[in-house]
DNA sequence: AAATTTGGTTTATAAAATAAACTTGTTTAT
DNA sequence: ATAAACAAGTTTATTTTATAAACCAAATTT
Protein backbone atom coordinates (compact mmCIF):
# COMPACT_ATOMS: atom_id res chain seq x y z
CA UNK A 1 0.00 0.00 0.00
CA UNK A 2 2.86 2.36 0.95
CA UNK A 3 6.16 2.06 -1.46
CA UNK A 4 9.27 2.50 0.48
CA UNK A 5 10.57 6.20 0.12
CA UNK A 6 13.68 6.67 -1.27
CA UNK A 7 15.80 7.58 1.99
CA UNK A 8 18.58 9.39 -0.15
CA UNK A 9 15.24 12.03 -0.92
CA UNK A 10 13.38 11.77 1.21
CA UNK A 11 15.44 14.71 3.15
CA UNK A 12 14.33 18.13 3.54
CA UNK A 13 17.23 19.60 2.21
CA UNK A 14 18.50 16.79 -0.57
CA UNK A 15 14.65 17.06 -1.81
CA UNK A 16 14.85 20.61 -2.43
CA UNK A 17 18.34 20.72 -4.24
CA UNK A 18 16.98 17.85 -6.20
CA UNK A 19 13.86 20.19 -6.54
CA UNK A 20 16.31 22.93 -7.81
CA UNK A 21 18.29 20.99 -10.41
CA UNK A 22 15.17 19.57 -11.77
CA UNK A 23 14.52 22.49 -13.43
CA UNK A 24 17.54 24.19 -14.10
CA UNK A 25 20.32 22.24 -15.95
CA UNK A 26 22.92 23.45 -13.40
CA UNK A 27 23.47 25.52 -10.57
CA UNK A 28 26.09 26.37 -8.04
CA UNK A 29 27.24 26.02 -4.50
CA UNK A 30 26.28 29.51 -3.83
CA UNK A 31 23.10 29.61 -5.30
CA UNK A 32 21.86 26.35 -3.76
CA UNK A 33 22.74 27.63 -0.77
CA UNK A 34 21.12 31.04 -1.21
CA UNK A 35 17.88 29.37 -2.67
CA UNK A 36 17.73 26.48 0.83
CA UNK A 37 18.24 28.59 3.56
CA UNK A 38 20.87 26.16 4.40
CA UNK A 39 23.79 26.02 6.15
CA UNK A 40 27.16 25.56 3.92
CA UNK A 41 28.56 22.53 6.14
CA UNK A 42 24.49 20.79 5.66
CA UNK A 43 25.16 21.50 1.90
CA UNK A 44 28.02 20.52 1.79
CA UNK A 45 27.27 16.77 3.40
CA UNK A 46 24.47 16.89 1.47
CA UNK A 47 25.82 17.63 -1.95
CA UNK A 48 28.27 14.42 -1.35
CA UNK A 49 25.67 12.04 -0.40
CA UNK A 50 23.79 12.84 -3.45
CA UNK A 51 26.73 13.12 -5.87
CA UNK A 52 27.39 9.19 -3.96
CA UNK A 53 24.73 8.00 -4.82
CA UNK A 54 24.85 9.14 -8.45
CA UNK A 55 22.34 11.47 -8.45
CA UNK A 56 23.93 14.46 -9.12
CA UNK A 57 27.30 15.63 -10.51
CA UNK A 58 29.70 17.86 -9.13
CA UNK A 59 32.01 19.99 -11.37
CA UNK A 60 34.78 22.09 -9.51
CA UNK A 61 36.61 25.03 -11.58
CA UNK A 62 36.85 28.79 -11.20
CA UNK A 63 34.58 32.01 -11.80
CA UNK A 64 37.52 34.25 -11.57
CA UNK A 65 39.90 33.93 -9.01
CA UNK A 66 37.51 32.45 -6.93
CA UNK A 67 36.34 28.46 -6.36
CA UNK A 68 33.17 27.04 -7.71
CA UNK A 69 31.17 23.95 -7.87
CA UNK A 70 28.62 23.25 -10.43
CA UNK A 71 26.19 20.79 -9.64
CA UNK A 72 23.82 18.97 -12.33
CA UNK A 73 21.28 16.10 -11.95
CA UNK A 74 21.87 13.36 -13.70
CA UNK A 75 19.40 10.97 -15.71
CA UNK A 76 19.49 8.72 -12.73
CA UNK A 77 18.92 11.21 -10.68
CA UNK A 78 16.04 12.34 -12.68
CA UNK A 79 14.65 8.64 -12.79
CA UNK A 80 14.64 8.80 -8.98
CA UNK A 81 13.36 12.03 -8.33
CA UNK A 82 10.88 11.13 -10.85
CA UNK A 83 9.61 8.31 -8.51
CA UNK A 84 10.09 9.69 -5.47
CA UNK A 85 7.53 12.14 -6.56
CA UNK A 86 5.45 9.42 -7.53
CA UNK A 87 5.55 7.39 -4.46
CA UNK A 88 5.13 10.34 -2.29
CA UNK A 89 1.75 11.15 -3.99
CA UNK A 90 0.34 7.86 -3.13
CA UNK A 91 1.16 9.23 0.60
CA UNK A 92 -0.53 12.28 0.04
CA UNK A 93 -3.46 11.36 -1.56
CA UNK A 94 -4.66 8.37 0.65
CA UNK A 95 -5.87 10.65 2.69
CA UNK A 96 -8.85 11.76 0.25
CA UNK B 1 11.12 29.36 -1.66
CA UNK B 2 10.76 26.61 0.08
CA UNK B 3 8.88 26.37 3.59
CA UNK B 4 9.99 24.10 5.99
CA UNK B 5 8.47 20.78 6.18
CA UNK B 6 7.22 19.42 9.83
CA UNK B 7 9.92 17.30 10.84
CA UNK B 8 7.37 15.10 13.08
CA UNK B 9 5.40 14.48 9.64
CA UNK B 10 8.96 14.02 7.38
CA UNK B 11 9.31 10.64 8.40
CA UNK B 12 8.29 7.59 6.21
CA UNK B 13 6.26 5.99 9.38
CA UNK B 14 4.70 9.08 10.63
CA UNK B 15 3.21 10.18 7.57
CA UNK B 16 2.12 6.84 6.31
CA UNK B 17 0.10 6.87 9.65
CA UNK B 18 -1.42 10.11 9.13
CA UNK B 19 -1.72 9.44 5.78
CA UNK B 20 -4.00 6.60 7.28
CA UNK B 21 -5.95 8.31 10.13
CA UNK B 22 -6.81 11.30 7.71
CA UNK B 23 -8.93 8.86 5.70
CA UNK B 24 -10.60 7.26 8.54
CA UNK B 25 -11.68 8.49 11.70
CA UNK B 26 -10.14 5.55 13.82
CA UNK B 27 -7.48 2.86 13.76
CA UNK B 28 -5.77 0.72 15.66
CA UNK B 29 -2.70 -0.57 16.23
CA UNK B 30 -2.57 -3.84 14.54
CA UNK B 31 -4.34 -2.39 11.83
CA UNK B 32 -1.51 0.54 11.84
CA UNK B 33 0.76 -2.11 12.14
CA UNK B 34 -0.42 -4.29 9.26
CA UNK B 35 -1.12 -1.40 6.56
CA UNK B 36 2.13 -0.13 6.92
CA UNK B 37 4.37 -3.00 7.04
CA UNK B 38 6.23 -1.55 10.51
CA UNK B 39 7.83 -3.19 13.21
CA UNK B 40 5.90 -3.05 16.86
CA UNK B 41 8.49 -1.15 18.47
CA UNK B 42 8.82 1.43 15.93
CA UNK B 43 5.55 2.25 15.36
CA UNK B 44 5.00 2.58 18.83
CA UNK B 45 7.72 4.98 19.39
CA UNK B 46 6.32 6.85 16.00
CA UNK B 47 2.52 6.41 17.86
CA UNK B 48 3.99 8.49 20.89
CA UNK B 49 5.71 11.08 18.95
CA UNK B 50 2.21 11.94 16.76
CA UNK B 51 0.67 11.84 20.30
CA UNK B 52 3.04 14.13 21.92
CA UNK B 53 3.38 16.70 19.54
CA UNK B 54 -0.85 16.26 19.83
CA UNK B 55 -1.29 15.40 16.34
CA UNK B 56 -3.27 12.13 17.29
CA UNK B 57 -4.96 10.73 20.46
CA UNK B 58 -4.78 7.06 21.58
CA UNK B 59 -7.44 5.19 23.31
CA UNK B 60 -6.57 1.94 25.47
CA UNK B 61 -9.07 -0.24 25.74
CA UNK B 62 -9.88 -4.29 25.12
CA UNK B 63 -11.40 -6.04 22.40
CA UNK B 64 -12.64 -9.21 24.26
CA UNK B 65 -9.95 -9.82 26.62
CA UNK B 66 -6.91 -8.49 24.32
CA UNK B 67 -5.66 -4.99 24.59
CA UNK B 68 -6.63 -2.47 21.96
CA UNK B 69 -4.75 0.62 21.15
CA UNK B 70 -7.27 2.80 19.00
CA UNK B 71 -5.65 5.85 17.04
CA UNK B 72 -7.39 9.08 15.73
CA UNK B 73 -6.34 12.16 14.52
CA UNK B 74 -7.14 15.27 15.99
CA UNK B 75 -7.84 18.82 14.49
CA UNK B 76 -4.34 19.69 14.98
CA UNK B 77 -3.20 17.04 13.02
CA UNK B 78 -5.21 17.50 10.40
CA UNK B 79 -4.25 21.21 10.10
CA UNK B 80 -0.85 19.90 10.33
CA UNK B 81 -1.54 17.05 7.52
CA UNK B 82 -2.75 19.84 5.82
CA UNK B 83 0.05 22.27 5.61
CA UNK B 84 2.57 19.52 5.26
CA UNK B 85 1.23 18.52 1.95
CA UNK B 86 1.14 22.08 1.01
CA UNK B 87 4.15 22.61 1.91
CA UNK B 88 5.52 19.07 -0.23
CA UNK B 89 3.86 20.10 -2.97
CA UNK B 90 6.01 23.57 -3.42
CA UNK B 91 9.22 21.04 -3.34
CA UNK B 92 7.51 18.93 -6.15
CA UNK B 93 6.13 21.30 -8.41
CA UNK B 94 10.17 23.57 -8.57
CA UNK B 95 10.18 20.64 -11.10
CA UNK B 96 8.30 21.26 -13.66
C1' DA C 1 1.09 -27.25 31.40
C1' DA C 2 4.33 -26.02 27.99
C1' DA C 3 4.79 -23.59 23.81
C1' DT C 4 3.19 -20.06 20.87
C1' DT C 5 0.89 -15.95 19.67
C1' DT C 6 -0.97 -11.29 20.45
C1' DG C 7 -0.25 -6.70 21.51
C1' DG C 8 2.41 -4.08 22.73
C1' DT C 9 6.77 -1.21 25.51
C1' DT C 10 11.53 -0.30 26.61
C1' DT C 11 16.18 -0.12 25.61
C1' DA C 12 20.06 -0.17 22.54
C1' DT C 13 22.17 0.68 18.07
C1' DA C 14 22.75 2.73 13.65
C1' DA C 15 22.06 6.42 10.65
C1' DA C 16 20.97 11.37 9.63
C1' DA C 17 20.72 16.08 10.11
C1' DT C 18 22.68 20.05 11.73
C1' DA C 19 25.83 23.23 13.55
C1' DA C 20 30.32 24.71 14.85
C1' DA C 21 34.92 25.07 13.84
C1' DC C 22 38.40 25.07 10.53
C1' DT C 23 40.84 25.74 5.83
C1' DT C 24 42.32 28.02 1.77
C1' DG C 25 42.46 31.63 -0.72
C1' DT C 26 40.72 36.58 -2.07
C1' DT C 27 39.53 41.19 -1.57
C1' DT C 28 39.54 45.42 0.99
C1' DA C 29 41.13 48.75 4.17
C1' DT C 30 45.27 50.81 6.70
C1' DA D 1 52.68 45.39 2.82
C1' DT D 2 49.95 43.66 6.05
C1' DA D 3 46.17 42.98 8.84
C1' DA D 4 41.18 42.43 8.79
C1' DA D 5 37.24 40.82 6.73
C1' DC D 6 34.99 37.94 3.40
C1' DA D 7 34.06 33.91 0.08
C1' DA D 8 33.55 29.22 -0.75
C1' DG D 9 33.71 25.36 0.96
C1' DT D 10 35.23 21.02 4.00
C1' DT D 11 35.79 18.48 8.22
C1' DT D 12 34.58 17.22 12.66
C1' DA D 13 31.56 17.00 16.47
C1' DT D 14 26.95 17.12 18.49
C1' DT D 15 22.25 16.31 18.53
C1' DT D 16 18.29 14.19 16.79
C1' DT D 17 15.92 10.33 14.39
C1' DA D 18 14.86 6.03 12.83
C1' DT D 19 15.03 1.34 13.42
C1' DA D 20 15.66 -2.96 15.35
C1' DA D 21 16.31 -6.08 19.06
C1' DA D 22 15.03 -7.57 23.38
C1' DC D 23 11.68 -7.86 26.59
C1' DC D 24 6.99 -8.29 29.07
C1' DA D 25 2.27 -9.67 30.32
C1' DA D 26 -1.60 -11.85 29.15
C1' DA D 27 -4.19 -14.89 26.09
C1' DT D 28 -4.49 -18.85 23.12
C1' DT D 29 -3.24 -23.12 21.18
C1' DT D 30 -1.22 -27.88 21.31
Amino acid sequence: MFPKLDPLLHSELRLAVMSILAGVDEADFTYLKKQTGATAGNLSVQIDKLTAAGYITVEKGFKGKMPRTTCRMTPAGQEAFGKYVEALREYLSASK
